[in-house]
DNA sequence: ATGCCCTAGTGCAGAATTTCACAAACTCGC
DNA sequence: GCGAGTTTGTGAAATTCTGCACTAGGGCAT
């Protein structure tokens, strides 16, 4: 390596700015032009010091005593998440979900356009889904060369999860999007996000309870 | 408060928690019966001593030389996680996402049963959406009181997610599952979490940057 | 019964993250 | 130009989380 690739951001910094991100297209969008670090975190419901502390690993960008550049900083922080050009997605799974992703264009907008949908169901494949036709899963490979596509969003059953995941990795895909309930296995070079709504409202479940057992406490 | 109310797990525990119950579910269907710290930190993609660790925070469930017996421990979560009882959940805007989530039938047999949903469109009140009917959002706190709901789920469009949220609140709903692409302000006493796929595409991104530059680093 | 083997449970050290607190530095008014 | 008022950037402390490494203790073969 020529050097240490980069300034290394901290997992829980990267994982902020995107909401950053969302909160100064707004700020943009409402004209205003500056910002405190003081009125970020209260709109991101964070800490001001560890906006501070997040954006400083983006660079000095800020102006002491005057806050930093919506514009600038909306710059900044695309650059470092690498939101200066598209990055392609293909959805395998043609069910409700996969089929939702692939007609909603709220993300070719934001830089992540759907360029395909695949299946492995013969009833599914040729199938009309908004712009795009299902394709089978066993092209992935030459789609995903083709289009040159980078993400992969998993709306299979958890049943074919692993074996949609499988197929990506072996097309080539080194970021998956996992919508299926099950921690899929994938070699160490591949990032995966899981988004797992039943996770979430477990999660919620055990917040509401400890909330009634504190103002029921019964042993 | 009578005591420390219960012993208290952290949130990074609480978050895996559900993860595991899903593991052992899946285990229980496949009829294993017994699992070592070994096997379920594999099947999580987890350290093992973390596994130990989180399970340890229901109490010593496991027995020495042999490993956790899956009923068991899959009750022991459950309960942990405040799973032996049904979590209504109402859902506020009637789009294409709140409308899959009504008729998805897949969050009832994990307890989580969708017992309404609303929008203030005029168009879409009154509307089938599955076994349910759209109601109107002004008429909130009576179908939360009316159903026992605690959980509600924000899928309007981002301008009015704000305005769902209070009314959530104000219906005295105390969990809320966010998917407008927004941070909610809300109450302390309330735990939102949200979803929103742009962030998780744009976190996906920034690795997948980091990949390529590392590949080609130029300067 | 005894001893070996295995695995849960856990103290502790190290890593990561958050938060504090303050110096540096910029603007503005005079 | 200078001082007052702000707000950034960042060491350093505090907190949280992780993972090692070891102890405790149950099962099983003999």
């Amino acid at each position: 390596m020529t050097q240490l690739q980069r300034r290394r951001i901290p997992d829980a910094a990267v994982a902020r700015l995107p909401v950053y991100l969302q909160i100064l297209n707004n700020l943009l969008a409402t004209k205003v032009s500056r910002f405190s670090s003081d009125e970020l975190a209260a709109l991101a419901g964070v800490n001001a010091a560890k906006v501070r502390k997040d954006l400083s690993y983006l660079g000095s960008y800020g102006t002491r005593g005057v806050g930093y550049e919506v514009t600038y900083l909306i710059h900044q922080i695309k650059r470092e998440l690498g939101l200066m050009r598209e990055w392609n997605v293909v959805v395998v799974g043609a069910g409700n979900l996969g089929c939702a992703l692939a007609k909603f264009g709220g993300f070719t907008p934001r830089g992540f356009p759907v360029v395909g949908i695949c299946d492995n169901d013969p009833k599914k494949i040729g199938q009309a889904v908004g712009q795009l036709t299902v394709f089978d899963v066993r092209n992935l490979q030459k789609v995903v060369s083709e289009f040159d596509v980078t993400i992969g969003a998993i709306t299979t059953s958890t049943t074919s999860a692993q074996a949609a995941a499988d197929a990506l990795v072996d097309a080539g895909i080194t970021s998956i999007l996992n919508f299926a309930p099950i921690v899929l296995a994938t070699p160490s070079s591949v990032s995966v996000r899981n988004v797992d709504l039943g996770v979430e409202l477990q999660i919620l479940s055990y917040y509401e309870q400890m909330r009634s057992e504190q103002h029921a406490p019964v042993g």
